[in-house]
Formats: structure tokens, C-alpha cells, sequence
DNA sequence: GCGTAACAACTATCTCCATAGGGAGTTGAC
DNA sequence: GTCAACTCCCTATGGAGATAGTTGTTACGC
């Protein structure tokens, strides 16, 4: 059910088609909540049934439209209402912390191969998770910025400043995560060397 | 389908009954895949049909047996076959940032109470994490036990060392959510306070 | 004008997982 | 000797999610 929240979360800052939701994903929200859009249009579709959203019929080109999503106020509402919810906490299910376990199972060099493909993710995705902290600190995140400029200037400062507390969060957790992986590949070279 | 293979992870160590895994699951593995005992026992049955394990009546009480698993030969080649097996990175999909992320729309108080949750969730998992890991460090730990009876001196250390290096993955994530939880908690005092 | 990349909006299928039960045997305390 | 708590093994249902398609439009470089 997060799905609806995080669409919800992401159309109150503008208005949005399911294409420009599915691609900005990748560059906001996904970083914190990843869906693909075959996940994204029928659920687009049942809020706005739910009346969470109302779409609009904007041109696109000379002769067609796309349909533009806006939350309503029943939307609005019922996002509150969620963030006010306790949190149902999720119990560890990581497949890299199983097998991580178990890694005198493998052979050593598939072994050291997984964990610098572990790490080359968590180094790219760290480096993206920074470049999006940068662009909030400064105030030219995108999305921000089109949030900003319907709002207040005390509440956009809310908004920034639990945007950027998230991805220090999401960052923390990456370096931990690199750091880990390190430590892996040293202890498969130690027990491997003897 | 990391289930099947969390499973063959702890019948390695010791043939056990759906009963026990699904109880034992919240002392070792669980940390690590944690699964219902309705995702257990279809599986079971589902290796068993597959033939990576085979079953054995023992008898239970006076009149009664239960089904014993025990990971047959194939059950072990597939298992390491798994270990040797590039690992399929999942991408982050967790309320708690998702929620953090958007703390301007909750009410403060709603706010702390479930920071305050969350925080006593971690520490309590960190205290139970540092617990096993204790156990793993002394080689008390009874999955282990189980596991080194049968292993050459060699072999069981590398075992050992491998369920540590994991555990101390898991321990350092948990205290860095902990800071972050903290760091969160702070933050909203800050931003209410004025 | 033509090809290609991007834009737009789906659908279908299959596995995974969570929740919520059911039913029967055993052990041990009182 | 009976009641509760635990052991044992399931089933049913529904939602979430991953993967892999389809169909058509528009923008743009050449």
C-alpha cells in the first residue's frame, strides 16, 4: 500500500502524467520507494477511481492529450492521515546479508566477484544518493523547487529540511553498506590466503 | 526464492521439522530472511517434490511422528550452485524513509511517537543481533554447535567467521539507523520548537 | 521524408509474501 | 483427569512486485 503514498507524495509538489512519474522516479522518490510503471498506471488509475486524484486531458502535440494527475482533497486528507499511521516496521529479508552468512559456501573468487559488484552499486548509487543532497541543499532539486514555489517560505523550509535529513539517512545507510562490503572482500582474502 | 535457499542454509547445519525451522527461523536465519510458517511448509514440500530434500518419519510421543528434512545431495550442489550465483541487487523500498522523507505532513506529536518506535524496534533488534553475535564469538550459538559437530576444525572457523562478518553487517546497520532515528528526532524538536 | 529516440499508457502473468485461519496430537501442571 | 500451552502441519485468500510484453504518438536530426 507505500505505492499510494509515495505517488501521492510525490503529485503534491505538481501535477504529472504517469510517464513523467515513472521517468522522475528514478531522479526523487525512487530513491526512497522504487516502482515499476506496469506497478505505477493501474494504480494511478484505482486512486483516481478512489478519488484520491482527478486526471485532466492536456494537449500533447497537435492531436493528442496525456492525462495529467492532481491530488484532491480527499487525497490530501487521506495522505495526512498516513503519515499521522504508526509505521508497520518490515523484518530483514536481504538476500546480500544471507549469503554473506553462508560465504564459505562459495567459492572464493565467485565470492570476491559478487561483493566488488556489490560494491560498484552501492558507489554508484551513493555518488547519486549525494548528487540529489547536493541539489537539495542548494534548493535546485526539480521537484523541490516546483514545490516550493506554491508554498510559504517557512513550510518549503520544513519540506527541505526533512527531504535532506532522508537522504542523510539514505546515505549513512550506503556507507555502512560499503564499509561492510570491504570488510568482506578483506575476510574472504584472509580465510582464502591460508 | 531466497526462502529455498535461506532454508537449505539451515538444514546444512542439522535435519530438522518444519516445527523447528519455523520456530528456530527467530533465533539465526530469521536476522537475516525472516518467513511465516505458511511460506515454510509449502516450500518444504516444494524442495522435497524438487528433491533437494528428502523427509523421514521420527517418531513423535507415544503414537505420533513428525517429518524430519534432511538436504539430500542435490539439495547441497544447488545450494552452492545459489552461492556461485551473481547476486540479483533489490533496490530500497522502505516506509520508514519514505515517511521521514515527508515528515512535514504529520503532526509533530504523531511524528516523535512513531520516531520513538522505531527507535525502540531497532534497539531492541540491535540487543537480540548483539546477543547471537556474542554467541557466534564463543561458539555457543546452537545452529553453530550443531554445524561445527560434523566439520572438520578448518572448515567450522571459516563457517564461524562468515556468521560474524554478517552479523557485524547487520549490528552496524542497526546502530546507524539508531543515529539516524536520533538525528530525525532531534530535527523534529528543532522544527516545531519555533 | 525518413528513421530513431523519446513520450505516453497500458496489459498479462507469475511469483512472493502477509494475514488469518484450521485441526489434531502431546506435555505437564494442578 | 482435565485444561492450557505447546508442538506439528497445513490451507486459503489477496495484495504486492517483478518481468515482459503491446500499441501508438511525437520530436528531431539528417
Amino acid at each position: 500500500m507505500s505505492l499510494r503514498y509515495a505517488l501521492l507524495a510525490l503529485l503534491t509538489a505538481q501535477p504529472m502524467t504517469g510517464y513523467d512519474i515513472s521517468k522522475g522516479f528514478s531522479g526523487s522518490v525512487a530513491h526512497v520507494w522504487h516502482a515499476p510503471d506496469s506497478q505505477i498506471y493501474p494504480e494511478l488509475n484505482r486512486m483516481e477511481r478512489d478519488g484520491l486524484l482527478t486526471s485532466e486531458q492536456v494537449p500533447w502535440g497537435k492531436r493528442s492529450t496525456k492525462k495529467e494527475y492532481h491530488v484532491t482533497e480527499a487525497g490530501l486528507t487521506a495522505f495526512r492521515a498516513w503519515m499521522d499511521e504508526p509505521l508497520d516496521i518490515r523484518r530483514q529479508r536481504d538476500p546480500a546479508y544471507l549469503k554473506a552468512a553462508y560465504l564459505d559456501w562459495a567459492q572464493p573468487e565467485a565470492a570476491r566477484e559478487q561483493l566488488r559488484k556489490q560494491r560498484e552499486y552501492w558507489r554508484d548509487h551513493l555518488a547519486l544518493l549525494e548528487g540529489t543532497r547536493a541539489m537539495l541543499l542548494d534548493r535546485s532539486h526539480p521537484t523541490l523547487v516546483a514545490r516550493l514555489s506554491h508554498l510559504p517560505e517557512e513550510q518549503g523550509e520544513l519540506a527541505a529540511r526533512y527531504r535532506i535529513h532522508a537522504y542523510n539517512g539514505l546515505i549513512a545507510h550506503a556507507k555502512t553498506e560499503l564499509a561492510w562490503i570491504d570488510d568482506g572482500l578483506a575476510l574472504v582474502d584472509e580465510l582464502d590466503g591460508q
